[in-house]
DNA sequence: TTGTTTAATTTAAACGTTTGTTTAATTTTT
DNA sequence: AAAAATTAAACAAACGTTTAAATTAAACAA
């Protein structure tokens, strides 16, 4: 799909819109406010809002297929390479937060369809990488061998998004330092830790007795 | 608060169809009509649908003091307390799912102004105990001292609604034993992932040179 | 370059529905 | 007899979509 410049323009207006009060809770006349045109324009280039939602998630995941590939063909032992690829890992989902919170609310439910197979693919592809990545780095010692290799990477992506999706009531909490910005926080922090915990859990020995 | 069987009723019903099609995707009469009761009882009883929101919310929350004190005042040593804690967590996440998901969409947005402070409450005094247990078990020599105590729960919690947020797309990539429900995979599989993971955080020393 | 024609874009207005809320009358309970 | 609960009907406002006219851009022949 080929896309001009209004239509991008409109896609990153709606994609703010859609993340912030959902699907529903945007009307095509605020869209068209908030992006400068007429709400016939909608219709004009995507058909309905409904299509609009289709084409803007293919649009925005479509360069899902990140640099894991180079990530892991560096001459890093296994251990750097997972810091290496939770970096990628995070960087992109922060990057593209949005879009993740609209799957997450308006795909996720199994009653809107939407024809999304290019995301399912690439997130196929994704896995076998690191599935590989892991399986090697056990039978080379490195990593535990009774690792459940499917839910590594949710517990990455989980940590940030619950992270970022009880923000307001992680800083109620926590009290963050009000001088470093999100975006820090994200990536030191947030990222030290999920590099810290996939560590741990790939090299975990269970003790004895359980 | 107290609310009489009708409210509570209504209450189920708006918790489902909010956590399932959005706030603003679902309408009073969509309620109403599921719940069989006249649209207008729902401002009869709650004022508005805003209020019927932050009352389901503040209801469905209040029993949020979860007995984790018991969980840490048996005999246990600290890494079976620690299991001890997540099967209570992932128990309670799971149960209450649907308004955990509510939160984090229509709450989570700063742009919504809902009373919520006893939540807020509920949560320090939860991470207060988790923050005293961790701290004792450091002091103990059984858990590492560098570990990020805020990020803990935000993993637990964040994997599980990783994973129930990706549902359609786990279900695709991984071709889940159809057998197995989502309850027995909760309690079972993810469960003891997340129990495996918090351990190897706690207990993981960093090689030298990280 | 010109003027002319065709196609693409943009607009304001209107369409029928659906929205949340309120009203006033009715039924049920106390 | 008084209070509480329930109902159908109506309200204006907002919704997604379509229409037909107006404007702009592109293509073409001279």
């Amino acid at each position: 799909m080929e896309f001009n410049e209004k239509q991008i323009h409109i896609f990153e207006v709606t994609e703010r819109m859609f993340a912030e009060n959902s699907y529903d809770g945007t009307s095509i006349r605020a869209i068209a406010k908030e992006a400068g045109i007429n709400i016939a324009m909608i219709s004009y280039y995507f058909g309905s809002k409904e299509k609009l939602l289709e084409q803007l998630l293919n649009y925005k995941t479509a360069n899902f297929t990140i640099e894991l590939e180079s990530a892991l063909s560096s001459s890093d032992d296994y251990l750097k390479k997972v810091d290496n690829i939770i970096t990628l890992l995070v960087r992109r989902i922060h990057k593209n937060r949005r879009v993740y919170k609209i799957i997450h609310f308006e795909y996720s439910n199994g009653n809107r369809q939407i024809d999304f197979e290019s995301y399912l693919k690439t997130k196929k592809e994704n896995y076998s990488i690191i599935e590989r990545f892991i399986k090697n780095g056990q039978l080379a010692g490195v990593f535990s061998k009774d690792v459940n290799i499917p839910l590594i990477v949710p517990t990455v992506l989980g940590t940030y998004f619950n992270f970022y999706y009880n923000k307001r009531s992680y800083e109620a909490t926590y009290q963050l330092d009000p001088n470093v910005s999100l975006d820090d926080f994200v990536h030191t922090t947030l990222t030290d830790h999920i590099k810290r915990a996939i560590k741990a859990l790939l090299t975990y020995e269970m003790p004895i007795g359980n």
